[in-house]
DNA sequence: CTGGCGCCTTGATGCGCGTCAAGCCCGGGC
DNA sequence: GCCCGGGCTTGACGCGCATCAAGGCGCCAG
């Protein structure tokens, strides 16, 4: 591919274009997306690729521009725990910046994304000469911490159920119809919810035939909320 | 109490040192440790204070000058799910400096303790002057960011024996001859492994007549460290 | 000393769910 | 058309653990 100057111009808008749309850099001047952009590199993923592995030195961190990259770790029986999906416009990566540990878990792609990565060393130079940047990199941290701390609260939900509910209210609300697509096959649903495939599937046949949900080949819709929300609330009351 | 100008300097002095200890403020020159204890507040709790409950407005951030304080939250069920211990010397509850949704979990003295407080929008404003200082606070959050890995990887450890065997191994490294002060009753500690006291009076029983243990009122001795780690590497190995 | 109250321990029971195994459905290759 | 493999479902079974219940033990007050 040439890269003329009109070309690098080109691609240089698109990268700021991703950036501010991301909640890390949204509302940043131009100049300083322009400058990020400088010295970022764009990656293609394959679906199966993998972004680092756990224990690596860090090389930066990344913002997903298109696709979806699971991270994850695998436990020392082999088991993947999947910690959380990121998707367009979501960051990742960011505690191993500070820290001399390397990344903390692995990330792949779960589908052909194209991922930016933002290089350690320049970014931390211009943290220090931008004291905002380091606020919001501190912000995103902090939502990062959120996520883990929810999902502790989720492996607390002793119910397969539970969680499936739960889950199942969470993306219901971003869901239009109540249709939801499932991210990959159901052997994944179950991955994330931390249960088999089996049990997952007695659990969505369970809420089949009280008419709360209609279970598709690689969709699930919602037929009534509040009854699953009910639901949901009974399992935690009893509890 | 009198707060003459000697009895200031003594206390800011005192700041000063526990200041050094920490590990987020340590290597830092006297003037900026200053500077941060000049705007501090020194609290007393007494065991079972509050330093701060899940959604309150984050007043700012906390280190522990002494005794032990219980990062936890409460499932919808009033499960107590505790997310970290921190004794001296830790600082917690950076996270909610850099986000608008107040804190995210609640903290609470164990034991009674003196913890500093320092507030919010000053300690912003310096992140803002110091840039190394705002780096120092993301390498503190991606510490707790692993933490919280390091927790979900405890939970995905589906036998209590195994998290057991995995919180003696973690305790009895940092214990003189292997005798672990347990932090409170038995029940706290079957709650920080997320199980009933009944199960974990019997997987106790069952390493003490292994001989891996013995079992005090308030205390566990460790007589086999190797053999415990053996064990752990046992049970993950036929999961 | 005696009663009451936590805490710990131990036994019995039931339930959720992981696992093995068998059958079903669907799509691709030949 | 046939066959075959992978994903999904459903049944059977066993294990780990939560729960209920009862008893022992230390502690403090009366």
């Amino acid at each position: 591919m040439p890269t003329t100057p009109r070309a690098a111009d080109l691609k240089l808008t698109g990268l700021i274009g991703t950036m501010r749309c991301s909640q890390l850099f949204t509302g940043l001047p131009t100049e300083d997306l322009a400058l990020i952009a400088g010295f970022s590199l764009t990656l293609q993923l394959a679906k199966g690729d993998y972004l680092f592995h756990e224990g690596e030195a860090s090389r930066g961190f990344y913002l997903v521009q298109s696709g979806a990259v699971n991270v994850h770790r695998v436990s020392a029986t082999g088991k993947e725990q999947v910690i959380h999906v990121f998707r367009a416009g979501e960051s990742l990566a960011e505690a191993a910046l500070a820290s001399l540990t390397g990344y903390p878990a692995n990330a792949r792609a779960v589908e052909p994304s194209t991922v930016l990565l933002i290089p350690k060393a320049p970014v931390l130079d211009l943290i220090g000469q931008r004291p905002d940047l380091a606020l919001r990199m501190l912000g995103s941290m902090s939502a990062h911490l959120r996520v883990l701390v929810g999902m502790l609260d989720d492996l607390t939900l002793k119910d397969v159920e539970s969680r499936l509910l739960n889950w199942l209210v969470k993306h219901g609300r971003t869901a239009a119809g109540g249709v939801i697509k499932l991210p990959g096959t159901k052997r994944v649903l179950a991955a994330e919810l931390g249960t088999s495939s089996e049990t997952l599937s007695r659990t969505l046949a369970r809420l089949r035939d009280q008419k709360l949900i209609t279970v598709g080949a690689r969709t699930i819709t919602v037929l009534a909320a509040p009854a699953l929300a009910a639901q949901l609330r009974r399992n935690l009351g009893e509890g």
